[in-house]
DNA sequence: GCAAAAGTGTTCTGTCTACACCCATGT
DNA sequence: ACATGGGTGTAGACAGAACACTTTTGC
């Protein structure tokens, strides 16, 4: 075989997700140069040689957002020849959840937040990857609550439901929600609430000591359809 | 950001996995040069330009076992700088389930079976990506009955039973996992039975219509531990 | 006092688990 | 007739799903 692989590239594109007015939003940046020139894409970058795959994407995402430790995952690697039109790009992608309330993000025409549920027109494949991204973030939030990852620090009960129904695509019962929620473990009540809401006050909740990943009795799973 | 990614290079690496013997074996072919001269690895190869990744995952697996349409899914893609000790090499990693009676392999001092509880030494981080893909198995085989890519068309539920039992590393029970796999769609009872084993003949059966990842039931979960 | 969200238990149903004996065949 | 693996049912525990009313606050 000759080697065929002098003009591969590589990059690591990352689908930042977060809660922002009750929506499921990303982050995306609009492209200055062609190819899709003035679309919108996930941020991304070239692998360096010095770093692993993980490290290129924290380094994304830190460029990109100012956080780290956070949850990140490499989701797929995505390789079909013609997804770049004038290069052969293979791009690993990785998803990260981010809590709004720690973003530092300065929001311009060329960075913002999109709902997931109405995307503009995207370069490349990545509407693909943004929604292989939301079914990974489902499947997750079916064994670990990987949803305080998008909440802050402190939070109702009622805010965790609904980060779990934006994410599930479905509405949850409450009482069913709170109970399982209440035996999640790393779960704190607190003796705070919430003020100035214009209804009755909602006790605030945090989680210490997460562990992700943990095949823990499964979180949400069927209920309605 | 100046062009680091000139000399990345792309493979893809495929994890075959097989029952033989009352084993889960995996297929290796010895390195005949350095690095790792003499090592056994993964089979693997380079990306080509005009093909996708899943393409490119195929045709190692063809070229090596001669099967196509069997199970194959991308596993995970590995980029640490050093895992290739003279240059920089990713390898988006697959596995790949297959059944013993299609494999039409010239076994030969390079290309061999080997038990996957009891590896030889190997070459680059291969050990590694064996054993995730002995992880995502068992995760599907969870979800679906993958484990009839395992078996021969026709196979005794005993025989099915013992596939589940090597994949998840643990007894299960008889009864209950009859009653599992009896309430399974796609299997089909036929009317033959074995023959000339020397105790009760057991009834055949097939599968026919498979659905793979699809949600159903999960097929295994905890029993004992 | 009323609008709006917070909070709270029980029953039913289905699934998973544990467990022991008889059956059909070859030798 | 016996050794070997094939084949079968039931009871208890647990988890998920369905479901409606009272409480607390701001206005």
């Amino acid at each position: 075989m000759i080697n065929v692989t002098k003009t591969h590239e590589i990059t690591v594109d990352v689908v930042i997700l977060t809660l922002k007015n009750n929506q499921i939003q990303v982050l995306l940046v609009k492209r200055l140069n062609e190819p899709f020139k003035d679309k919108w894409a996930i941020p991304g970058g070239y692998v360096r040689l010095s770093e692993n795959l993980d490290q290129a994407a924290l380094r994304v995402l830190k460029e990109r957002t100012n956080v780290d430790n956070i949850y990140l995952e490499q989701l797929y690697t995505f390789g079909d020849p013609l997804r770049h039109p004038n290069a052969r790009v293979i791009t690993c992608a990785y998803f990260a959840l981010v809590r709004a309330e720690d973003l530092n993000i300065t929001v311009s025409p060329e960075v913002g937040w999109h709902k997931v549920s109405d995307l503009p027109p995207l370069a490349f494949d990545h509407k693909e990857i943004i929604e292989y991204s939301m079914k990974r973030t489902r499947e997750r939030l079916e064994l670990c609550p990987v949803a305080y990852q998008l909440l802050n620090e402190k939070f109702t009960l009622t805010e965790m439901q609904k980060a779990y129904e934006l994410i599930m695509g479905k509405k949850l019962d409450k009482r069913n929600f709170r109970k399982k929620a209440l035996a999640t473990d790393g779960l704190i009540e607190l003796d705070e609430y919430t003020k100035s809401s214009s209804k009755r006050p909602a006790r605030l909740y945090t989680f210490e000591n997460i562990k992700l990943n943990s095949k823990r009795a499964h979180f949400i799973k069927k209920e309605n359809n």
